[in-house]
Order: C-alpha cells, then structure tokens, then sequence
DNA sequence: GGATATTGTTAATAAATTATTAAAATAAAT
DNA sequence: ATTTATTTTAATAATTTATTAACAATATCC
C-alpha cells in the first residue's frame, strides 16, 4: 500500500464531517469547489486527496454526498467499531467519557483504568473505573483496539510502555510530551499547549 | 518578517518543553541530536528550525539548556501574560478550567462565557459565568486576547463571528468544524475526532 | 450537437526535510 | 605550548514531499 500522508488523511476526516452536514441539509451533490471553500482548502487539494484511493466523482457533475461520504468513511475504517479504553481519569478523562461525538464514529469507551486508590471502583457513565495495574487481563478481557492516554506526563511513557507491552497498536495521547512507541504502533498527540503557543507565537509576531 | 512554517512553530514548542524537563534534572548543555532523540525528530532538523531565528548554539559543545529555553521562549511569546477567554463551559470547558499547564504557561482564563441560563452566574475556580450575550464589554474589559472556544459545533461559527467582530484576534476552536475567520486572525482547532480517525485508518489499512 | 461544468491526472511549483561540509570549540596527547 | 583528534554547530546544497495549476476527457443540459 502506498504510503499516504498524515496532512491528507486529517483532510479526509474533515470531509467527512463536511459532507455528513450537506447531508443533513439534503444535498444531494458537491463538487470539489464546494468542499474546498468549506474546508479551507484548494479544489486541486481535494481531488488530489481524493484520487490517491480511486475516482469518486462525474465529470461535469461533481460528488454523491452519500456516497463520497461512505467512501471517505470506508477509507477511514469509521465503519467498524472501535474498542477504546481510557487511561486516566482526571479532568480530561472525564470530559472524554461524556464525549459523545466519539460514539458517534465509532470509537467507545469500554473500559476506564486508574492507579489512583480513591478512584478505583467509581462508576462513570456506566462503567467502573478498573485499577491500571491489571491493565493487561482487562485490555485482553474487553478487546481494545484504541488506548486514550490522559495521564500526567511523569507516568505517560510508563503507561505507554505498559499498553504497548499488552499489545495495543495505537494510542491517543494528551500528556504534552513526545512519547515513544514501538514500531507498528501508531501514536497521535492531543497537545492544547502546542496550538495555544502557536497562537502566542502569531500574537507576538503578526506586523513583523 | 520570514513566513514560518507551523511545523516549525510545533516542533520548537516541543524543544521548549524538552528543554524545561533538562533543566530540572539539572542538565547545562545538549547537542541538537539528544534533543532529536528525545522529540521524536532528526538534528538537521533542530538545527534548521533554530536557524530561522539565529544562532544559539557553540560548536563543538552544544546548547546552554537554559539559554535556548529562554530565547525558544521569546520568539514564542511565552513570557507575555495572554489573558483568554473560555466559551462555552460544557465538559470540555469544565476541564480546561481546571488544566494547571495553561497558567504555567503564561495563558490566564480570567473570562468564563455561556449562553445558557442554567450556567451564568455559577463559579467555577474563582471565574463567575458570564452571559455570552455581553460578551463585546467583557472582551473589553477583561483585555482579552484569546479566545477558547468549546461550545457545540451547530453554533461555533456565529460565536467566531462575534468574537472577532469584538476585536479578538487568536482562537483556539474545540468544536470540529472548519471555521472561517477574516483575515489577521488566527484559529487553531484541536479536535480529537481527527486523530482518532487517523488511528482508525491506520488499524484498518497497516500492512497492506 | 454545442455549450458548460467539473473531474481525474499529469506537470510545474513550492515547501519541507535531510544530507553535507567547513568552521569553531574543546579535550587529549606529546 | 602545540598539535591532533573529536565533537558539534551553522550554513548551504540536495533531495524529497506536498501543493497548486493546467488541461484533456467526459458527463449533463438545453
């Protein structure tokens, strides 16, 4: 398989949600223009994109939301389920369990983990918070796929060790630290404090 | 003054922290190969994101850990105090509240913002809730410069909207939408849905 | 069937990353 | 105290990757 960027693949999942609100709208077709001015992009950007997994459109006519939509969502793998636990159940962990734009798409939460003594048997939405130590039999036990990590950063590479270890393939991380991982496992990084400096960065710089 | 690319600006916030955990453990001087090492990057690249800004480091010997955090720091803007608004105190809002990293890092929530009735007038921290309704006088008052913006997709554009008709000029957008702001202001999303689906396309599509 | 719209694809351009090397700093050796 | 070896930056060149532009192919509409 040809290796696809990163920057392509998070277009795809804009798309995605762009052509799921045309939808609501009734639209029944969209041509490339139309995304691009959505989505901020360049028409050429979205063919482009689109071109590297096959021909979705009619020449003259343009894209079938539904259809461009269930491509994309194919591509994406957003059709199967996704079993994700939730490591970390602090601030952030807890606004994640009541995320509801993730079960949405597929990804739920099945199981929270935790070292912390007070929190350990807590039940959140409807599921009890499981203590981090038997990690292992719990991610075997629930089939996780996906791990969100939301842990402080002094322990996240530990965790990550640990889930790695127990052979989870790919992982969300929100600790501002760059976490290592095994080959054949992929991780993404949820970093508030990177967007917020590129922001100050802007502010301090702008006219310059 | 140079165009510089994002991925400049986020890999010098990540030397910047990289930096800070040295510092603690009371390291004086790096090469840019132990800070590639532990971000995840090569040194060419360190060196060359440095080299937009000036030269910081001795040859033959490396970088002063606390000298490069400090100029890193400066060109960011990390030592100005921003003072920012928070929009929308859902879940995610709750959270950002609370999340210790942003006052380290110089971005002070000195404005809590809700449409919803329920919400204005509670505290959370030591920040009242405020009717989003005034928010123009409060942006006003408040000297604010950036704005979090976590309220539900559906209505995300219009609080943009007013947000940079009120003169507001950096976003940091939770909602996971694309979002049109004029020109002179910059907007930041962070929207998780984006790298799960990353992971989803990489479950589904490693090794083929 | 001609005019119009819009894709898919190739080519051109631009941007970002990586590699290379001379210069500078230190440390070791004599 | 000089010289030599080693380290590592700074600067630039080479390469790779990503984006944008261009346009022929094709579908639709009247």
């Amino acid at each position: 398989m040809k290796k696809i960027s990163d920057s392509t693949i998070s277009r795809l999942s804009k798309y995605y949600r762009t052509l799921g609100r045309l939808i609501e709208k009734r639209v029944k077709t969209v041509s490339s223009d139309e995304i691009a001015e959505i989505d901020g992009v360049t028409s050429a950007q979205v063919r482009k994109d689109l071109s590297f997994f096959g021909t979705f459109g009619k020449r003259g006519l343009g894209y079938n939301t539904v259809d461009l939509q269930n491509n994309i969502g194919t591509i994406l793998g957003l059709y199967k389920k996704w079993n994700v636990a939730l490591v970390g159940i602090g601030n952030i962990g807890r606004a994640l369990v009541d995320y509801q734009e993730f079960k949405k798409q597929g990804f739920i939460i099945k199981l929270l983990l935790d070292n912390d003594e007070d929190k350990i048997g807590t039940i959140i939405g409807n599921l009890e918070i499981m203590p981090f130590a038997q990690a292992v039999e719990y991610l075997e036990e629930e089939k996780i796929q996906i791990a969100i990590v939301a842990v402080p950063g002094n322990v996240a590479q530990g965790v990550v060790n640990s889930l790695t270890d127990a052979g989870v393939k790919a992982i969300l991380n929100f600790s501002p630290l760059s976490l290592k991982v095994p080959k054949g496992v992929m991780i993404k990084n949820e970093n508030m404090s990177i967007e917020l400096e590129a922001l100050s960065y802007f502010l301090t710089n702008r006219g310059k």
